[in-house]
DNA sequence: ACTTCCTATGTTAACGCTAACATTCCTTCT
DNA sequence: AGAAGGAATGTTAGCGTTAACATAGGAAGT
């Protein structure tokens, strides 16, 4: 079905230059020594040829594809988006190209992806917030010449984590509440399968003292879920004065449940989120919040894969904090 | 560097079940006639060993290299990361991989990118918004065995092409407008650049008279542009009943400008926006808006594509209609 | 002039797989 | 029994590139 039209070779351009094959590899890599007259003999016939190399050739012979890959659970999300958009730049930058996988969310899926992602020989892989069970991941990640992964721990050896500090940023929103003023904490955590999740879980819980009555959870993080969460955990804690949402989404819906039941935001009871999503700073009053620049953040996590790939010393785990947005929600 | 795991290669399963490389390639491919006992033996060893065909090697003597790019101008844009996840799904489903290539609107980025993906052989392109000119586009598209392009026309042979409809959109959300009774209508387009303002704008004019005094220009399309250009529009044209903008960010600017020259919206001047992003029913009053499932759309694409990579007949052109959102900005 | 030692280039084989052709060994038919 | 034909498997070569080794030719030293 494929008619791919017939590719110039490196034979092709040594016919016509006249050299032999490795002379005209050896132009195009830099390598060895070559006399300036044969090299620009040999430019020209490239040039006139309109020759490019194979990579796929070049794949199979050399060490490298020059090729990674990105497995995320859902490129959709404007999160791994903005993260993907970052790693891309520096994949670039290092001559490479990326390889996206959309899991969905399925650690069948995941895996089969990372057969595929070995299969075509990738020189090294991110992997962003895997669902993936503790005992599969390390056989699995050991099989790349370098991988990285993002918001997840693991016994894997050579494998590089990057970290978002979730349950540091967690305490530092609680340690902001309570030098406003506010006493009586709640939260609305998120779904017990991300690892962010449970991160911003053990935050709230270290910085406060835990009461679980004070804690309502919702499995997936949206504004009606987080709406009905509020609505729950105010009717059970009437007197709270400050609520920690799992994310902006929720706290959106959770301030509107505030209103519902009477009380003013921020007057009667502060509200913050995480993530800082476009709509943070849209709605009234404006979401105080944790921030990370994203892409930012895709780049690091790009640039310590190839640090790896390079055969430099890696750091081999590296911790980001969130960014304290304060605004009128939680002044 | 890259120290690369010793991989099993089909010479180790062939020297372990005891019959030739070329029957075990014939177990794997499910081709020509194979004895069941054979077949099951070497079907043993297989899976003994883990072996798993090598797919650079695949590529280098087969057609196919089971990969196909998705070139995109942006994929932080969650236009486009929608877009992608459905053609990532379809693509695995055909048991395909994506390359994804940003390039973030920079057309030498985008021949470079091009030139890759074809050196990497590819079997297929989908070209998202491309900012190539009408000469250089065709040449390009023609070194791979298939392409689609999305919102953009091309000569190039071969070349499917998947369109939105944004002008009738757009003759739509007019028509809608003066069946409420609007009269006077104004428009906040977009920038010269991008072809889908182009088409809107287009629309725009053949739905109107297309008096140039009720058009205003954006360059980039966002909140705080679309709240300039209302005002400029509504200081020009102070008896405007209708306005429609380029896109919902530009939207909700407009409809706070509007709110800020004392018009409330429905009331005084009805607001439409395009995109249904997640923002337009959650702002008030909520936006009335065209809405395309992005996700849907990019299934499509890589059907389209697919269909033209397996050689079946393609659809060359394919236009796909926004959905019309009624909302209160305009009910 | 002869060895030595670079520099520039060539030759061969291999990467892992499959297309194309070749062979072997049955079965079936006359 | 011998021919014919199909089923099962084997052999060879090639995809485009590069690593590794081989060779030719010239400059420099003795």
């Amino acid at each position: 079905m494929i008619r791919r039209r017939r590719r110039v070779t490196i034979a092709d351009v040594a016919e016509v230059a006249n050299v032999s094959a490795m002379t005209v590899s050896r132009v195009i890599n830099n390598k060895d020594a070559i006399k300036p007259e044969t090299r620009q003999r040999v430019m020209k016939v490239i040039d006139e040829l309109d020759y490019a190399p194979n990579h796929i050739a070049r794949s199979l012979t050399g060490s490298r594809s020059y090729t990674i890959g990105v497995i995320v659970v859902d490129i959709a999300n404007p999160f791994f988006a903005e993260i993907t958009a970052g790693i891309e730049t520096v994949a670039w930058q290092h001559h490479y190209n990326v390889i996206l996988c959309n899991t969905q969310e399925d650690p069948r899926r995941e895996r089969q992806v990372m057969r595929m992602l070995e299969a075509k020989q990738v020189d090294g892989v991110i992997v962003c917030s895997t669902r993936l069970a503790d005992d599969d991941l390390p056989r699995l990640l050991e099989m790349f010449p370098a991988c990285l992964l993002f918001n997840r721990e693991t016994t894997a050896k050579d494998a590089n984590v990057v970290m978002l500090a979730d349950a540091a940023g967690i305490v530092r929103l609680v340690e902001h509440l309570e030098a406003g003023g506010r006493r009586r904490l709640g939260m609305i955590a998120g779904g017990s399968r991300s690892h962010s999740a449970q991160a911003r879980l053990d935050g709230f819980r270290s910085a406060t003292n835990g009461d679980d009555a004070l804690i309502e959870h919702i499995e997936t993080a949206h504004i009606h879920t987080g709406f009905r969460a509020a609505q729950t955990l105010l009717a059970r804690q009437p007197d709270l004065d400050g609520l920690v949402c799992h994310n902006d989404l929720a706290a959106v819906g959770a301030m509107q449940a505030c209103m519902t039941h009477g009380k003013s935001v921020p007057g009667d009871i502060a509200v913050v989120g995480c993530d800082d999503i476009p709509l943070a700073s849209l709605i009234s009053p404006k979401l105080t919040t944790l921030r990370v620049d994203r892409r930012v953040l895709g780049e690091l996590i790009a640039r310590n894969l190839f640090a790896h790939i390079d055969g430099e010393q890696p750091t081999r785990r590296q911790v980001i904090r969130h960014q304290l947005v304060i605004r009128d929600s939680a002044p």
